[in-house]
DNA sequence: CCGTGCCGTTTACGACGTAAACGTCCTAGT
DNA sequence: ACTAGGACGTTTACGTCGTAAACGGCACGG
């Protein structure tokens, strides 16, 4: 049994567990094959895997119809028997990505081991996608949702269904519930992003100019910042991450106990049920 | 003296003191005037007060060179001239809209009154201008910052130095200093990238389709989404930004009396450089 | 044997970002 | 006063984009 999970927080020598190479094959992406071996007939999921590949190698500015098209053997305009647009090719490969989450033995759609336990598992589930796609998580972040109440990064229903009856079914009100479900939204959604940019930054030789090695845009005004660059560089993410969710998780937990939305206190101070 | 700040919480009453609406002038785009009338002389700060302009009204992805020409009156190439190109252009625009912060009487570089109030200010100052500018804030948060440790969305040298010299002097170590910074980072950005979609899908009505009255994504599958569909439907971004900011300060608070990164409590006595 | 779908290609159009050459005016030096 | 030059906006042009529309080949059921 390899690479078991580790939700009380991190190895204190280990590697990253949410990290590509921290695991095993868990949320990878759908595989499409080298690109012209195995002349599949061209449906929309080998697209939408193509898409997602084609961004994380090139990133996103770069995924075109004709190019995505080229990248699969085949004309831009063939892709239009499957999707009808653009747009709606993106708005697929948002839709594919996080549905790697139903693939990620990690994570669970009932909390059969109490609502903590849950939050972690999925937390890093989607922590696991966005570093493995980290030029796709900015479309997941930033795609209007379906519903204005489906928030990123957990936008399907099916994953709010399953956030929400975990947490009442746990004992959280439904207020409570909804609070949390947002709280926590903010919080991957936050974290997430700004972890994936810093890390596509720190990656990016290609994209817009070259000049990696040094490139000082005059910091003689800002002392601190030159002062405190060292520790400004360092990448604590994964333990940040830890141990914000950690935090949040206390939060949540005495939202839960209180039983009711933790604004608006009076709603059951001077009130029975 | 119209509209004092209340930095410790909401006036019970009261409507969002962020919204555009709850407030005077402050945190206003540069005027550029209408359209046409006035014909100035075209420069860079025209040219990015403009653009703002252009995407709020009509949304990113309207904006084009030849659009935003016309809207000033003038030839897409003449735009040359000040920018670059269209990315440069977009950077001008981030970098303006945060600059607003400058001119916001609200915010302040030091902290004079503590560094409680210093990030009260500060974050409600941010939460401003995202309100302001909806179509563009989502720009703030994904364009790739200048230096891997300038997050998004405090994405200026100048308000980095600030808010790292605001905390060290006020007792923070530099090591928490720089957790603080990437907490609160996070905070904000995922707070407030979720609050201007929820608020951007909402008010949409001419950006993709045309069916605001019911769109019903056969929602049968999920009955606890529906039974909580009220619930998940109110709004109260700002009393939830107002409790999650608390919340942060409290966590904040002990960091900094602990004067230590809260990891790795003996790595920093010896530090590389 | 011949329709008749399916499925990928070809052709075409308008919009985009932008390089390059070109006015057109204002100003300064003689 | 005349002219050289620079600042500023326009014109033209090219390659690429998304995609509508017509087309071609191939398999299969009558």
């Amino acid at each position: 049994m390899p690479t078991p999970v580790d939700p009380e927080g991190l190895d204190p020598e280990g590697v990253d567990p949410d990290s590509p190479e921290g695991r095993g094959g868990a949320a990878a992406v759908i595989p499409a094959g080298p690109p012209d071996t195995g002349r599949a007939p061209l449906d929309r999921r080998r697209i939408l895997g193509a898409a997602i590949e084609y961004i994380d190698a090139q990133g996103l500015s770069a995924l075109t119809m004709r190019r995505l098209g080229a990248h699969l053997g085949v004309e831009a305009m063939a892709l239009y028997r499957y999707i009808p647009g653009r747009e709606q090719l993106l708005d697929g490969v948002v839709e594919s990505v996080i549905d790697e989450l139903y693939g990620d033995p990690d994570v669970h759609l009932e909390a059969a081991h109490g609502w903590q336990d849950y939050l972690q598992r999925l937390a890093h589930g989607v922590r696991r996608i966005a570093l493995a796609h980290p030029e796709v998580f900015p479309l997941v972040a930033t795609r209007p949702p379906a519903a204005p109440w489906v928030r990123p990064p957990l936008r399907s229903l099916r994953w709010v269904e399953s956030f929400l009856v975990a947490l009442t079914s746990c004992g959280f009100s439904e207020a409570s519930a909804v609070a949390a479900y947002r709280a926590y939204s903010s919080f991957l959604l936050g974290h997430l992003l700004l972890e994936v940019s810093q890390k596509g930054v720190a990656v990016n030789a290609e994209d817009a100019g070259a000049q990696p090695p040094e490139f000082a845009p005059d910091l003689s005004e800002y002392p601190t910042v030159v002062r405190l660059q060292g520790l400004l560089s360092v990448d604590e993410s994964a333990a940040e991450f830890e141990e914000a969710l950690e935090n949040l998780l206390g939060r949540l937990e005495v939202v839960r106990r209180e039983g009711r939305n933790p604004r608006n206190p009076e709603s059951f101070t001077d009130r029975p049920d």
